[in-house]
DNA sequence: TCGCTAGATTGACGTTGATCGATGTGATGT
DNA sequence: ACATCACATCGATCAACGTCAATCTAGCGA
């Protein structure tokens, strides 16, 4: 299921109990109504991958690029961990939908989703 | 270290590196530069305390009543889990600052420290 | 003072996660 | 074809986490 798809969702569900949901602030269940617990579920999974240093940093790397992509070979010596366990971090971005890969000849090139990141931002307010 | 403390530190490297930061905007390093490892560890172990979904539901269930308080005796029923569980999961919201709590009588009552919230948001965007 | 009650703490157990060496896979250049 | 390079996957290890029964602590009323 697409997170986008989960937001139409929960707005709808947020709206039919409280009548109170901005319909243009998508997400903002934290701040309005129980969440149930598929909503739960896949949230935490989302704030999962961010909840560690070594993902916040490669995250705010490739943020940090402006908009270019990131090649996925400087990231070992960004992050002070092994080839091996930085692919293992950014599998987990990838899959929290927060990155987008793209492999050109031998090299592995990240950028980010932006609109991921605003769905996330828009569940804390 | 208060919260804020390490957002105005923060804000001061950053400027430090990019000079483009606007200061208005407090705690926004995921977009804008690399993390620095303090910087890290701080932010992901406050993810980590939104990375369950029996906290999110918690959570979002003292944010659902408005500002009024939430007796921990409801919190149970609330989240299916046993009372020690409730009682573990409160304490890392409330060590994580996303939440108070005050003893009155036998019964504790919680509320939401919507500055935190907005923190951890304004850090995504 | 003595129970009773609400919540925190402890201890134990099973699960999940981070890490890295070794190995696999696919593309490149000679 | 063959060696090389960049990245993914596997397997093992150790730490951290979620869960709950049992217990502890503090406030209340009789």
């Amino acid at each position: 299921m697409d997170f986008f798809d989960h937001c139409r969702y929960s707005v709808g569900m947020a709206s039919r109990k409280t009548l109170t949901l901005d319909p243009i602030a998508c997400c903002s269940p934290v701040r309005t109504d129980v969440l149930d617990e598929d909503q739960a579920v896949l949230l935490a999974s989302s704030f999962a991958a961010l909840a560690d240093p070594i993902r916040l940093r490669l995250l705010s790397h490739i943020a940090a690029a402006g908009g270019e992509e990131v090649c996925a070979c400087d990231l070992t010596e960004v992050s002070g961990r092994s080839q091996p366990t930085v692919s293992h971090h950014m599998k987990i971005l990838f899959d929290a939908g927060l990155i987008e890969r793209d492999k050109r000849g031998l090299w592995v090139w990240y950028r980010l989703v932006p609109s991921r990141l605003d769905a996330l931002r828009s569940v804390l307010g």
